[in-house]
DNA sequence: CGGATTTGCGAAAACGGTTTCGTGTTGACA
DNA sequence: TGTCAACACGAAACCGTTTTCGCAAATCCG
C-alpha cells in the first residue's frame, strides 16, 4: 500500500507543528484565517484522511460492534445481521461479523480475539455445541470485563447480560392452536434434538396447546430429526398415523414435509395442514406456500444493537441486564386450512 | 467498560519497565527466568491481553478485510461471505461486512470509511445505482491510494483491480441450451432491466443458445421485470404464445413463474420447463425443485479473499491485476425435462 | 508608553504497545 | 587486578492523532 499521508508530513512540508495542522484541519478559532487556508488547502490536495488506528486508540473506542453468528447462509440469522447493521450504521457504528459455525472453539476464539479492544461491544447467538457442553465461561469472563455484551435468540440465564429472544413458546402455541382450530385433530411435530434451546421451547408451546385443548401430547407424533440420517426415511412412521397436521421447527423441515406428503398422495392443506418456522424465501415462494411463525429477526437485530449500543454509551450509570421478547406472529398462506 | 490491565499497569505493579515486561510476555531471552516468570504470573492472575488497536497502529496492519455487498438477505451474497469469512479466518483475518443496499450514497460512505485504515484491503460487490449512473470515482481513488481491492460478481472492466466473476453468458447458454436439448422450442426469458450487468451477460448467453440453433430470438417473448410493479401481470403475456420453456434470471422470478404456470393449469415441467440463477434454498425445497445455474458463491468468496491476501502480502512485487472467472455449472432438477 | 489582554502557534503528554540501542553489573579469564 | 563478554534490564523513539498548557508577539487601553 503506498505510504499514506499523514499529519506529520503536511506539518514538516509546511513548516508548522502537528498540533496546528490538527486544528486548522477542525477549523480551530485558535489558528489564523491566513494558515487554515494553506493547510486546508494541501489536506485536500493531498487528499489526506486521517487515520483511524491513532483515532481509535487515543478515543478509546472503535465505533465497531461484534457480531458473532452461528451460520450465516440462513434466513434468520441473516435478517439479524441487516437489522443490526442498519441501526449501527445509524448511530455511527459499524459491524464486525464472525461465524462459529455452531462450534464451540470457533466461538471462543472470535470472542478472545473480538475482546481485545477491536470492538466497544459485542451481539453473540450461541453456537450449538456450546449450548450443549453448556460450557459458558467465555461469556462469563467478557462480563465480568464488562465488555457490553447482547445474546440475542440463543440466550441462557446464566450468563448476566442483555438478552432479545424469540417468544418461541407462544409460537408454537399460536401455531398448534391455529391448526387445532382449523380444524385438525392429530398434529405431528417435526423437531431438533432437544438440546437445541429454541426447538426445545417451541415443543413447550405445542404440547401447552394440546394440554390446553385436551389433547394428550403422543410421543409417536413427534420427530427428532437428526441432520445426518435421511430426513424421510426419519418422518415417514408420522403418515401411517392418520395426521392431519405437522408443526415443523424450521421452514425446511416444513417444505420437506410437504415435499414427503405430496409424494404419498397427501394433499396440503385439505389432507395435512403444515406450519413451519422461520419466514424465508421458502414459505413465500414455494408452492403451496407455507403457513409459517415469523420472527421478526429484522426487528431482534435492531434491538439488540440498541441496547448494546446504549450501555455501551451510558457505562457510568448502574446497570441492570434487560430482556426484551419478540412476539412471534403467525403467517398465514397456503399450506393450512383457514380457521374456523 | 472495565478499566484494562495494560502493561503500564504491569510494569508500575512490578516495579520494572515497560519494556521488560513486554518482552518477558513474548519470552525473549534477555529478561531472566524469575523475571519471567513473575510478569507472566502476574498477566495470566490478572487476564492481560495486549490492546489489538496499539497493535495494529504499531505493525500498520489491522488483519481486517472488508466487505461491502448490496445485500445481505440474499442465498448468494451470504454464500459469498461464508467463503471469504471461512478463507480469511484460516489466514488470521477477520472480516469488517456492510452493505450498500443497492445504494450509491451508502457505498460511497462506507468506502470512504474502511479506506481510512482500518483494513488492510476491501472485498466489493458493486451497487445497482453505482452501476446505473456509471460514477465509479469513488473505487479509483482507492484503486490510486493503492489499497488492495478485489471485485465480485458485479464488476466493471474501468476499475483496475483483481476481480472475480461468474460466467453469465456461460451460464445463460448452458440453460438454454439445455432446454433446447430437451425438447423446447420456444423459450422465453424472465430478466431485469438491462443495466443490471449480470442480467445483462445471461441474456447474452440465452441469445447465443438460440442462434446456435438457428432460432431467432424474439422480443415479444422477454420480459424485463420492473420489482415494483405486480409481477403475474408483466409476464402473463408471455403464456399466451405457446411457450414450453422459461429461463429466469434468478430463483425468484423462477419460483413465481412455476406459481403462475400452475395458477394457469400449465404442468411443470411437461408443459413449461423452467430454469432459474442461483442455487437457493428456493430451487433445493420447493416442489418442484427447480433446475437452476449454480454461481458457485462460496467459491467466489475464496478466490477473492485469497487474491486479496495475496495482494496484500506481497505489496511489493509489481502488480498486474488478475481476473478470476467461475464456470456456472447447471443443477437439474424437477422443473425440466431430462435432456434427450 | 507601559501594562493587560488577545492572538497564534508549538511543546509535550497521552492512548498501548514494540524495538533498538545503551548501560550497569556480573563473572570469567589472563 | 584489569579486561572483556555476557547478562538483565531501562530509556527512548515510534505508530498517528488530539488536547492541554505555555509562551511570545501583537494589540488594546488608559
Amino acid at each position: 500500500m503506498k505510504q499514506k499521508i499523514t499529519i506529520k508530513t503536511i506539518a514538516k512540508e509546511l513548516g508548522v507543528s502537528t498540533s496546528t495542522v490538527s486544528k486548522a484541519l477542525k477549523d480551530s478559532h485558535e489558528i489564523s484565517e491566513e494558515t487554515k487556508q494553506k493547510i486546508q488547502a494541501y489536506a485536500n490536495l493531498y487528499n489526506y484522511k486521517p487515520n483511524n488506528l491513532a483515532l481509535q486508540l487515543r478515543n478509546q473506542k472503535t465505533k465497531l460492534i461484534g457480531v458473532i453468528l452461528p451460520q450465516i447462509v440462513h434466513h434468520f440469522f441473516s435478517t439479524i445481521i441487516k437489522g443490526i447493521e442498519e441501526v449501527a450504521n445509524e448511530k455511527g457504528y459499524h459491524i464486525m461479523v464472525c461465524f462459529s459455525t455452531e462450534s464451540y472453539k470457533k466461538e471462543y476464539e472470535n470472542l478472545r480475539v473480538l475482546s481485545n479492544g477491536s470492538v466497544d461491544g459485542l451481539i453473540v447467538s450461541i453456537a450449538n455445541e456450546t449450548l450443549e457442553n453448556k460450557d459458558f465461561s467465555h461469556f462469563k469472563d467478557l462480563v465480568s470485563e464488562e465488555i457490553p455484551l447482547v445474546l440475542i435468540d440463543r440466550v441462557v440465564s446464566e450468563i448476566m447480560c442483555d438478552k432479545v429472544v424469540v417468544d418461541d413458546v407462544g409460537g408454537g402455541y399460536k401455531a398448534t392452536d391455529y391448526l387445532l382450530h382449523s380444524g385438525c385433530k392429530k398434529i405431528a411435530l417435526v423437531t431438533t434434538p432437544n438440546h437445541v434451546s429454541v426447538s426445545a421451547l417451541r415443543r413447550q408451546g405445542y404440547e401447552k396447546a394440546l394440554i390446553e385443548n385436551y389433547i394428550k401430547s403422543d410421543a409417536s407424533l413427534i420427530v427428532e430429526v437428526d441432520d445426518d440420517k435421511d430426513f424421510n426415511t426419519q418422518i415417514s412412521h408420522i403418515f401411517d398415523q392418520d395426521i392431519d397436521g405437522i408443526l415443523a421447527v424450521n421452514e425446511i423441515y416444513a417444505a420437506k414435509c410437504i415435499r414427503y406428503a405430496k409424494e404419498k398422495q397427501f394433499d396440503v392443506p385439505n389432507d395435512i395442514s403444515v406450519i413451519g418456522f422461520t419466514d424465508g424465501l421458502i414459505s413465500e415462494y414455494s408452492t403451496p406456500s407455507i403457513t409459517c411463525v415469523a420472527q421478526h429477526g429484522f426487528l431482534m437485530g435492531k434491538q439488540a444493537v440498541e441496547m448494546l449500543i446504549h450501555h455501551i454509551e451510558n457505562d457510568s450509570e448502574d446497570y441492570h441486564p434487560r430482556r426484551n421478547v419478540i412476539s412471534s406472529d403467525l403467517i398465514v398462506r397456503e399450506s393450512t386450512k383457514s380457521s374456523s
